[in-house]
DNA sequence: TTCATTAATTATCTTTTGTTAACACCATAG
DNA sequence: CTATGGTGTTAACAAAAGATAATTAATGAA
C-alpha cells in the first residue's frame, strides 16, 4: 500500500495533477489494471498497430522508436518510471503507432486498455477532468522540444537533456541519446570532451 | 454571408472538425467576435503578457517569435489565413506569452476574448466535443515538427516545409523561414541553391 | 525619381557535424 | 578462460553549417 501512495504521488507530480484528485480515485483505476512485468529487450507497443494498451512504468526504463524506409532505427524518446506510455497516434489522431515501444531495463507497472480507461473516465468526474492535464504535459514537452531545436545548438540542447532529464544519460546507450537530440553518437562524444575540457 | 461560408469550412478543413458541427453553430461564435484588421508590422500579442484573445485570420500572415537574453528575435512559427492565433503558453499552461505575434502582413480576421470563448462552448455541447480537435491540431503540429528535428536533415527539412506549408515560403522573409527550420538565412540560401544545382 | 533600408546572395574562413572505420572496454555466454 | 557482441571513444576525411563581411537586389519613403 505504501508503494502505492508513492507511485500515485509521483505520477500526479509528474503530470501535474489536480490537488482535488485523491488516492482512492487512483484506485478505481488501479484495481481495473493488471500488473505487468516485462524484461529488458521485449516490446511494449509495436510500430504500424493500433493497439491501444496504456502503460505506467513504475520501474524500469522505455525506449520509443521508429523503424525508417531504410531499415534503421530511430530513438524518438525516452520514457522513465511513473511516466504513461501509450500508442500516441492511435489514441490522438487514430492513426497506426508510428513507434516501436521497447523495455530497456526490466520493467514492471500496471497496463489497463484505453477502452476501458475511457469507461471509468467518463463515470468519474473529478478524473475526467483531468484528462486534459496529461495531454497539457504531453504538448508542453512537445513544445519545449521543438523550442530546443529551434532555439539551441547541439551542445546547449545536450545540456538542457541532463537538465530536464537528469539520469536517463546514465541508463541509455549513446545512440540512443544521439537520436533524442537529433545528431550522431560520435558527435554526442565529442560534444562531451568539449564539454569536459572547458571546465 | 458567402465569404463566411468559405471562412467557416477552410477553419473546418483545416482543424479536421466534425461532420456534425455546422455553420449555425459557427455562427453562434462569429456573433461574439469582433472584426480586426492590423496593418504589417502591429503586433497582435506580446512576450510575457497574459492577453487572453484569439485570433481567426482570414487574411494575412502571422510571425510568431521570441526575443531570446541576447536581444535577438527567433521565429518560431509562421501562420497564414484560416488558422487561429492564441496565446497558447497562457490558456494552455497559464504562463506568460513566450511569443510575439506579429502581422508581416495586412490582417482580417475575427477575434474573441477566450474568457467569451469558454462560456459560449460551455453552454454550446457540439462546439464543445470539437474543442479536443484543436489541441489535437496542436499537438499533431508539434509532434510533426519534432519528428523532421529528429530524422531530417536541414535540406530536407526545407522540402517537408514547403511541401506542408506551400506559399507561405514566398511570403515570408529568408531569415524568418531559417528560423523555423532551425539553421541560418546564409545555410538557406545554399541549401536552395544545392537543391536547384541538383535538378 | 532618388536615397536609405532591408533582404538575399556570395565569398571566405572557422567550427561543427556526418560518415566510416579502427580500437579499446565491458559484459556475458559458452 | 576465451570468444563474441554491444558500446563508447578516437581518428581521418568530406560535407555542411555558422560567423562575418562584402556585394547585389529589392523595397519603401521622401
Amino acid at each position: 500500500m505504501n508503494i502505492l501512495i508513492k507511485e500515485f504521488n509521483k505520477i500526479k507530480e509528474f503530470y501535474k495533477l489536480g490537488k482535488d484528485v485523491q488516492l482512492k480515485d487512483a484506485l478505481v483505476l488501479l484495481k481495473a489494471c493488471k500488473s505487468f512485468d516485462y524484461k529488458k529487450g521485449e516490446l511494449l507497443l509495436k510500430q504500424g498497430t493500433k493497439e491501444n494498451n496504456i502503460y505506467f512504468i513504475t520501474k524500469g526504463l522505455v525506449r520509443c522508436f521508429n523503424i525508417n524506409e531504410k531499415g534503421e532505427e530511430v530513438t524518438f524518446q525516452l520514457i522513465k518510471e511513473y511516466q504513461l506510455v501509450g500508442n500516441i497516434h492511435f489514441i490522438l489522431f487514430d492513426e497506426p503507432s508510428k513507434f516501436n515501444y521497447e523495455a530497456i531495463e526490466n520493467l514492471k507497472g500496471h497496463s489497463i486498455s484505453y477502452d476501458t480507461l475511457q469507461k471509468i473516465l467518463s463515470n468519474n468526474p473529478k478524473l475526467e477532468s483531468n484528462r486534459k492535464l496529461f495531454f497539457r504535459k504531453i504538448l508542453k514537452q512537445a513544445f519545449g522540444r521543438v523550442d530546443s531545436f529551434v532555439l539551441l545548438s547541439p551542445e546547449e540542447r545536450y545540456k538542457k537533456y541532463i537538465k530536464d532529464f537528469p539520469g536517463i544519460v546514465n541508463r541509455a546507450p549513446d545512440k540512443h541519446i544521439a537520436n533524442v537530440l537529433g545528431i550522431t553518437s560520435v558527435s554526442l562524444s565529442r560534444i562531451r570532451k568539449r564539454i569536459a575540457s572547458k571546465k
